[in-house]
RNA sequence: GGCCCGGUAGUUCAGUUGGUUAGAACGCUAGCCUGUCACGCUAGAGGUCGACGGUUCGAACCCGUUCCGGGUCGCCA
């Protein structure tokens, strides 16, 4: 039977305690992290979320107190009233190490199995077992830290919009399903049988009437739900620190954004942030980097060779370029010891997953020894070293293929390189990604499709090829990233009544649709539409980064799995046949 | 949907060419121990080798299917 907590009243969290304590009448309440029993003598470590305190058993322990002591077990809860006493054996490695409590009185209020896994920091535990007893899992000191770091992060972000004159709003939850890029998450409506809410993908309508309707500055932290694909750094749900305001443009969203990461990172991290960040236009970043994305804390730039290899006997190359591709690489400088012919055939493997065809190799160890070179004069190989610095020590990766498969598998290459080769400094770089283009074009089709939604608001100067070049249309749309990862996406949006019209048009959507999907928000703007934009920066992803995190479970308090299920409670689930009644729905049962 | 990696005591792992009773460490249980802090010492319990099927005299090991988890590509305006 558990004991209660009567008349003891917590006094002191376990990590708080010190020498300047010693003396003391404390109270303390926590979990068993391990028993140590020496017959006469017992020391339970007690721990909280402060951190773990040593409680002491010893002869002067009253016998019924003391055989209490003797039957706790790991993940015990226990309070302990005691005196604080400083240690004739102090342990240097904790902050509580001068002192322990000598106890007085100890109640067991709950006791516990042997868990499943041990809650030590450095599990090397099969986090599949760890997410199904999460609730055990995050006792761990590393989970727990950052999940408070987490809290603190939220904290000093809504703390500095509100300092900044933003406006935390609400917006719903059940919203209209808009086809935006990612499928929605969809809610079955009970009172309107066959209709459903969608789950939101962002609050992007909602905030964008908020400016409408002159709240001028809006802030919320918002929970949204994507119903794609899991990757290491990303969720099905998730959290946007999610900010719009009015009378802007793109400066000034830009700089204030700047200020809340300098902000975040002193206060949080103790770091100072060189502001303004740098920026790179989304045509340099794929083009040097082959990524929108690119990590630039190391070099090893993407180099186009094309014009050097147009006419040698490489058909592959030539090739290439003949179907309107290139032909590019990356040097790996002294790489050429960790990159045997084996290793390099494991790239070559790789990049064949990620759809290149193959690689070319210069594997220089005292001459360079390029895969090729039965196909090219000496001249040739020699400007091509020349164009791309290489020199001995060094590894060249060449890609050759149509230009988006070049700079992809290259940018991915880079990354993994670097990785391999640990290059890559351990600081933060933020990158403000600019001028992205408007529209791209689909591989298959051919045809010109939006990169951002329909709101995003092109250049000025562009928007005289809205119906006629869609290739030099530029967007009012921004990134930023942080070592490699997008932490937030923004824009500028069209408040024009016109031009929005011209933007479905250019999009190729009828006026059926436009009215059934959007019909109410292009109503809205022929009302009076302040200048505004605003952004959503994934707070699971700066927490992880500033965790210093790999992936986005370790930052989420109940994170759900690759196949989108959560381990723990196992959902999703079926629901039992009446639900679905009242719902007017009928599962259709599938075929094998 | 494709590709790659993994699944053996509670946990982390080892397990030889397919061959006796599947091992170790930690954890757990019990006993001893007055200054430990990864306490120590002694003893003990603990296994559907993810599942199913096949090959074989014999399978943790080889083959097939499948389930679960991770990474990634597609996808994610």
């Amino acid at each position: 039977m558990a004991e209660f907590m009567t008349g003891l009243k917590r006094t002191n969290y376990c990590g708080d305690l010190r020498i300047s304590d010693a003396g003391k009448e404390v109270t303390v309440c926590g979990w068993v992290q391990r028993c140590r029993d020496l017959g006469q003598l017992i020391f339970i470590d007690l721990r909280d979320r402060t951190g773990i305190v040593q409680l002491a058993f010893n002869d002067t322990t009253d016998k019924e107190i003391f055989d209490k002591a003797f039957s706790c077990r790991s993940e015990f809860v226990l309070a302990a009233k005691g005196t604080v006493c400083e240690r004739s054996a102090k342990n240097k490695d904790i902050p509580t190490g001068d002192v322990e409590i000598l106890v007085t009185d100890l109640r067991v209020l709950s006791k516990a199995q042997t868990p499943p896994f041990e809650i030590v920091d450095d599990t090397g535990t099969n986090e599949e077992l760890r997410l199904k007893y999460r609730y055990l899992d995050l006792r761990r000191r590393s989970l727990l830290n950052n999940i408070m770091m987490r809290s603190k992060i939220s904290k000093v972000a809504r703390d500095y919009f509100a300092d900044n004159g933003f406006v935390e709003i609400e917006t719903p939850m059940m919203i209209k399903s808009t086809p935006e890029g990612a499928r929605d998450y969809l809610v079955p409506s009970r009172i309107h049988k066959g209709k459903f809410y969608a789950l939101p993908q962002s609050p992007q309508i909602y905030k964008q009437l908020l400016m409408l309707s002159g709240f001028d500055r809006y802030i919320q932290l918002a929970r949204c739900f994507r119903d794609e694909d899991l990757r290491a750094d990303r969720q099905p749900e998730f959290t946007q620190i999610d900010m719009e305001l009015s009378f802007v443009d793109v400066e000034d969203i830009l700089e204030i954004n700047e200020g809340l990461f300098k902000t975040l990172f002193k206060e949080v991290l103790g770091k100072e942030l060189e502001t303004p960040f740098k920026r790179m236009t989304y045509t340099e970043a794929v083009e040097n980097y082959g990524s929108d994305k690119p990590d630039i804390r190391f070099g090893m730039k993407i180099q186009d060779i094309s014009d050097l290899v147009k006419d040698c006997g490489f058909g592959v190359f030539t090739g290439a370029i003949e179907n309107g591709g290139s032909v590019r690489a990356i040097v790996a400088k002294n790489a050429a010891s960790v990159y045997t012919r084996k290793e390099i055939d494991k790239l070559t493997e790789y990049v064949r997953g990620i759809g290149a065809k193959g690689l070319a190799y210069v594997r220089w160890v005292d001459e360079p020894n390029a895969s090729f070179k039965k196909f090219m004069t000496e001249d040739e190989l020699k400007a091509i070293y020349d164009r791309l610095g290489a020199e001995k020590g060094d590894v060249i990766l060449i890609v050759a293929d149509k230009n988006s498969t070049v700079l992809s598998t290259l940018g991915a290459l880079r990354l993994k390189i670097a990785k391999r080769l640990d290059i890559i400094p351990d600081e933060f770089s933020f990158l403000w990604i600019v001028d992205f283009p408007f529209f791209e074009k689909d591989e298959e089709s051919g045809e010109w499709v939006a990169m951002h939604h329909p709101f995003t608001m092109p250049k000025e100067d562009c928007i005289q090829y809205l119906d006629t070049d869609p290739s030099k249309v530029y967007a009012k749309a921004f990134d930023l990233t942080l070592n490699g990862v997008e932490l937030s996406s923004g824009s500028m949006r069209i408040t024009d009544y016109e031009l929005q019209q011209k933007m479905f048009r250019a999009l190729k959507l009828s006026d059926e649709e436009i009215e059934a999907k959007f019909g109410f928000l292009v109503e809205a703007y022929k009302y009076g539409a302040p200048p505004h934009g605003g952004m959503g920066i994934g707070l699971d992803r700066i927490t992880m980064l500033m965790c210093g995190a790999d992936n986005l479970r370790d930052v989420t308090a109940f994170p759900k799995v690759q196949n989108a299920s959560e381990l723990m409670s196992s959902c999703p689930a079926e629901v039992d046949g009446e639900s679905l009644d009242i719902l007017g729905i009928e599962v259709k049962k599938t075929e094998e």
